[in-house]
DNA sequence: GAGCTTTATCTGCAAGGATGATAAAGTTCG
DNA sequence: CGAACTTTATCATCCTTGCAGATAAAGCTC
């Protein structure tokens, strides 16, 4: 059924070139705005002529907007440019265990409003009651905005082409066309990604600047269970259509504790929220509402909490290192409450890892912190705006293209 | 130092449009020749005029040539169109823990000659006396021929840049410039490889036809160690510049036996060949010399055979199950001499990953073994073809032009 | 204020693919 | 046999892209 011949090779052309470039534009204003033309010129080597035609041609469709001239260095000033923020907005999504987030955010990806709301109640009717309340923040506040597209992470197993929640364990949720209720009640295109891939995302486009380069980032989400979202080559990875579970239930112990999935030693139950709870509650008898409040009571000098915070942290360099030589990549954020008690895990997180590399002197690895308060709604920011650019798909179906393929001889030469 | 303003941006320009376009034909006349200019047309989508003056450029390059007038389908006949598999030839070497291969491929990246020798001595005195023996090859049977490129795998750590061999525990090796030393010896360009990344590019290059669309694939080669290899979205996954060791050293048993690494329970000492081979020993105190003798013994009836080669596929599938569950890819592809027990191995490992999956139904995983004999060597092939076409650099560097990065407000709205 | 630098624009050019007409070489069928 | 139709390949023309070099605008320096 699949065959080659039917296959359609997407080729290039001259709109392509256009797209790219209107593109690497844009992304470069908005990265480093105020810019000149100028500017840009001497970061992307096109020649000047160049530049203000695709500038201009930005500023006709309001992309893009020149400001104030700005000082001059011993010659004509430059006229700065900025991305039209008011040009695209967005609408986040974070669905929580617990609670829920969803935010507006303008062309910038900057959070312009951010409210929660508990996560409670069948899933469709808790769907629809916060795409009312959406409905009502955009109603009071927004009421001639124009949105573009709808971002949401969601903990759990994600069909991207339907835009269905698969299933999440730790909601209780199984199979949810989130996309289909939430463009039936907000008329705008929706896209449903998992949380830990949205946490990656969120690194990538709002992580430090000192990673500007970073190619390959994988982020490890603490929360009630344990997710992972994988940046390659600048770009998430999502595997097939539907499956990508992430390494939350990446075996470390045939022996460990009993995992939701069926199988032992899971890392989610050993490094998630929930396993460092119930391994407090083990070793203390006394229950605890969060992980943030063990946080307090570590800092406070209680040392069950510490040592409770140090096995969790012993689980998670166990994870990483098993992660960090597989897929070598170049940062390693750990996002969730247990990333403020980084004083307390980061190091033994660090340590476990060097312990298992081979060569740690070589390899230039950075694990920190996430660089966001809630990274899987941060994330759902780029996973909507992303949509706005087409190019990134072309870039796929360029690649596709390129795939080669032999045919092998009949007789393979033995040796 | 690494600063985003010194970052050179990539464009796009009309030579790239051109460059993508003709490797793409290019590509597309060596996966279906014979080939007419019409077919050309449909597959594209391009009109039949641009298809000829591109085809026509191809011909005067002389990577592409007219053969005999095709049949007519109710028309005038086409014309095919062959890749003048004579336009570039390449060397690729093998080097493995007992033998190594160099084999000489021409453009279609089929093999032409294949010759193997031990593998022993000092690294680099065995470098240069495999380089005099290809050096002979070339001398006796290939004169006349230019060759592009030679292509190296290797089992161990490489530094893909400096084309070296930082460490291989399996070969012995450490420190070895194999590039250096090689295109000193050939005087071509040399690239070196990972054994299992090669492995994978192999099944991307020469597997199936029905896999055509398959961009995401795991190969798992298991030799004297374990090794992993990764394409993702069509491209090797090779993480940061050195460092990807492969999942190799990923630990499934806090308990289990030692690894060179320094850790327990290290995937390399559950499934390799090496543990196999132990562990027939230690239940049976008889020596065996490779697993293919042990793949022998089974099909002729030896329980510890059998038993050992199950034990190893139940090990095989608790790592296949952990990466399948976090990468997700289309296809996972085993190879090594233990492929060839793939009627005993195969469907114990699809038990195993089944069992370990939350939803078996809806996951279209596709697991098998290596569709080559020897894959580390079949790979090379298209490590040294792949870089006598550019684009693939070229869309990189488009794509990093692409990401984008927004700076955090001093402060984060909390929740 | 002359000369220089920096910034942005303008005008013509080369090269890519798109388009539609046309030629070439068969088949089909009355 | 030959007119009509198909399939395949080419040609001349057009639009769009980025490129190049000249030119204009606006400030600094001495």
């Amino acid at each position: 059924m699949k065959r080659a011949d039917n296959r359609k090779l997407h080729m290039v052309g001259l709109r392509d070139v256009r797209d790219i470039n209107q593109t690497v534009f844009l992304h470069l204003i908005r990265e480093r705005q105020p810019i000149s033309r100028a500017e840009i010129a001497k970061a992307t080597g096109l020649r000047a002529g160049t530049v203000s035609a695709i500038v201009n041609r930005l500023i006709r469709e309001k992309l893009v907007y020149e400001g104030v001239a700005g000082p001059s260095s011993g010659g004509r000033p430059p006229k700065y440019l900025y991305v039209n923020a008011e040009s695209a907005y967005v609408i986040a999504i974070d669905i929580g265990v617990r609670d829920s987030v969803y935010a507006v955010s303008d062309f910038n990806g900057r959070l312009l409003t951010q409210r929660a709301m508990l996560t409670k109640g069948e899933p469709e009717a808790f769907l629809r009651s916060l795409a009312g309340e959406i409905k009502d923040l955009i109603g009071a506040q927004y009421a001639r905005t124009r949105f573009k597209a709808v971002g949401v992470s969601i903990p759990g197993l994600i069909d991207r082409d339907e835009g269905t929640l698969v299933i999440s364990p730790n909601l209780g949720w199984k199979d949810i066309p989130v996309r289909a209720i939430l463009e039936e009640e907000l008329g705008y295109p929706v896209y449903v990604e998992n949380d830990a891939n949205a946490a990656a995302f969120a690194e990538l486009w709002y992580g430090p600047l000192e990673e500007v380069g970073v190619r390959t980032l994988l982020f490890v989400l603490v929360v009630e269970g344990l997710g992972t979202g994988l940046i390659i080559n600048g770009e998430l990875h999502v595997g097939s259509r539907v499956g990508l579970g992430g390494f939350g239930h990446m075996s470390l112990d045939p022996n460990g504790p009993l995992c939701s999935c069926g199988r032992r030693g899971c890392w989610e139950t050993l490094a998630s929220n929930r396993a460092t709870l119930t391994r407090y509650r083990a070793v203390t008898g006394t229950s605890i509402g969060s992980v943030t409040d063990l946080i307090s009571l570590a800092q406070q000098g209680d040392q069950a909490a510490l040592e409770t915070l140090r096995a969790t942290a012993a689980y998670l360099g166990e994870g990483i290192a098993n992660l960090a030589h597989g897929l070598s990549p170049e940062t390693i954020v750990i996002g969730g409450e247990i990333a403020g008690a980084w004083q307390i895990i980061g190091p033994l997180i660090r340590e476990k890892v060097q312990s298992r590399y081979i060569l740690p002197s070589r390899i230039n690895l950075n694990i920190r912190p996430a660089s966001v308060q809630r990274p899987s709604l941060f994330g759902a920011i780029p996973i909507a705006l992303q949509h706005c650019f087409h190019p990134a798909q072309r870039f796929d179906a360029l690649k596709r293209a390129v795939t080669p393929r032999i045919k092998l001889p009949a007789k393979v030469a033995g040796r």
